[in-house]
DNA sequence: CTGAAAGCGCTAACAC
DNA sequence: GTGTTAGCGCTTTCAG
């Protein structure tokens, strides 16, 4: 069908413009470029003439062009931490679904939990005039890279990590919370002597700060657990919380010496479930049962931690809800240009399995908290 | 310093403009333009006035007006398959990360395997004029959406999955030979009865016309597998192959059935670690050890799967370099305008960990393969 | 080396 | 309802 002249068009020429659709259409620019966004300002009839006179064009909006002069690009921006995480990789997706559903598509960048790439993605979103950004910051309190001039350099939203004391709307889930719901659990099955791994990117400035310094989730979760501790009287004991970068060799080292010591940890608590896997790498190496010689409750469910034997006790997460959130919250900004901070924190869920053993009767907790 | 001229100027103003720049700067647009470009035809002190001026107004470049005049975009396209499979995750971030590389950013679209998402996920993405578009498709045989009068909608590699008879470049494993592989690992661990869980998304397809249909990595590893047996004479038997959707519950139904069979197969290869994770499951559940009574090799390494005992031996598959790969692919058709299709396979590598037991003496290759 | 002016393709007043 | 026109902010000849 019109196979030559067809080809005529399409093979050497330009991409067809909206003059070249409203010309075979015989009608104006304007009108053209209103039948395709769909207005009502014209007849159903010279809108279908439009639409055919494009199709047979095989016309495509430019999108650069449309968001120049309508000031929106229909597209935002997300700068996340690690996608091949598990945890950042599902958030992503949950981000992309929902984004797609309101017709927006996401620009994704990648930052290794690096300040410096953070700071770089930032602006090259901004210079690529997305209509709003999604950050997980690496730092709690490097900011000025996220406002120019006083305001935000667009409508954003933090994912997952706060950032005390900066006026940005922040979907968190409530990790200090079930940190101290995971001692719970191990104290109500005898558990006396717990210790944590802590699975962090910049696992050297948390080391030496216990934590402070690092970003919100492992703060919380660390201080989470030492307020479980206190809540039983149980002492703090540092050498059974170990910080670890996120390298699974290195993971395991720390996870062994924690379990070298003497006497050893009977319960562990991880940060995620990569430092999960590197205390049963561990626990392999040094012929430790989970389930057994060790229990384990790790922060972020996985498919594999399920049909692990024993199966593993998780802090499940709502990491979609946590994403599709993000995202409404962004595009209220979007809609509204009320760029005021409403944060909300969502809540986790224990899910209790096969790996927190039952070795003696409950702890009680402490009238007289240690310390 | 300077606190409430500066609000004035960048708190209610709109961005500030390269002409403000050039203003302040005391020079043309033109030579603004030039100076923040990195256009040598500027002298170093005009360069370094007009840098400081866009540093004082904190100027930043309008993006979409740049890629309108310019033609570029420095944005590509992924249009994936499912970002939340650990496969194509960190395919993802292997595509980011280059992407990033070469000061290009990465506008990510999932299609759930859907053909009419992906459809319009092109469609898009050719919209938002970017430079080019990587997509891994999710039928084999449909391909009207990814060209436009003959040609190609924009510089375009396929990633993971082949498309027979369509001219674009291709970059995926060598999941064929791989197949083989693993079916010559159990034959000369003694097993003869080998069964395989394919998960794919069109598994009713897929099932129907036995890997017909399917898309070309579920059709190689199948008929690779059968390849194997042929080699060795052992009969090919379609009990012993299952197929599932992406549900695990559902997987692990396909998984018991085949190891419900009578006589039950010894040996089992599946398509990805989720399939793996289902034949786990399933031996959980019908009380089978894994690596005794049911060997296991599966497709695609994971952090999991090294630390399970007994550690699984897997396919592991290049996914960095693969996403590296079609990246570079890319970038050579942008950047030389020649859309030839190369393409590029890479090898697999079985990593033979603990789950393939030996049971018997070697079965040696056939002269008079079955069939 | 620098400046002036003509687009890039679309939207949005504003007229008719 | 439909057409005219003036930008959106940058790049890029083409002069000087």
């Amino acid at each position: 069908m019109g196979e030559s002249v067809d080809r005529d068009r399409t093979d050497r020429a330009r991409a067809p413009r909206i003059v070249d659709v409203a010309c075979l259409a015989d009608v104006s620019k304007a009108t053209a470029a209103r039948a395709l966004s769909g207005s009502d300002l014209v007849t159903e009839a010279t809108r279908l003439k439009v639409l055919q006179a494009a199709e047979s064009l095989n016309y495509r909006m430019n999108g650069l062009a449309r968001a120049m002069s309508a000031g929106r690009s229909r597209t935002i921006g997300l700068v996340i931490a690690d996608i091949s995480n598990s945890f950042f990789d599902r958030a992503t997706r949950a981000i992309i679904d929902t984004a797609a559903r309101h017709d927006y598509q996401v620009l994704v960048i990648n930052t290794d939990d690096d300040l410096r790439a953070e700071v770089q993605a930032v602006r090259v979103l901004s210079e690529k005039r997305v209509d709003g950004i999604i950050v997980v910051p690496s730092s709690p309190d490097t900011f000025d890279h996220l406002f120019v001039g006083g305001k935000p350099v667009s409508p954003l939203v933090l994912l997952d990590r706060r950032m005390p004391n900066v006026p940005v709307g922040t979907v968190t889930t409530d990790d200090y919370s079930s940190a101290v719901e995971a001692v719970r659990l191990f104290a109500s099955r005898g558990h006396s002597r717990m210790g944590m791994l802590v699975n962090s990117a910049d696992s050297h400035e948390a080391s030496a700060n216990g934590a402070n310094g690092a970003v919100s989730t492992i703060h919380d979760r660390v201080s989470g657990f030492t307020k479980g501790l206190k809540e039983y009287g149980l002492p703090f004991e540092p050498a059974w919380i170990g910080y670890t970068p996120h390298v699974h060799d290195d993971a395991v080292r720390a996870a062994k010496q924690i379990l070298s010591l003497d006497p050893r940890p009977t319960a562990i608590l991880t940060t995620n479930a990569d430092a999960a896997l590197a205390v049963i790498d561990a626990c392999n190496e040094m012929h430790l049962a989970i389930g057994e010689e060790v229990s384990l409750i790790s922060f972020d469910d996985s498919p594999w931690a399920r049909v692990f034997r024993p199966a593993i006790t998780v802090v499940d997460r709502p990491v979609y809800e946590l994403g599709e959130a993000a995202v409404k919250a962004l595009l209220v900004q979007i809609d509204s240009g009320d760029m005021h901070a409403r944060s909300v924190e969502m809540q986790n869920h224990l899910i209790d399995r096969e790996s927190v053993r039952y070795i003696g009767p409950p702890i009680a907790p402490s009238l007289f908290p240690s310390r």
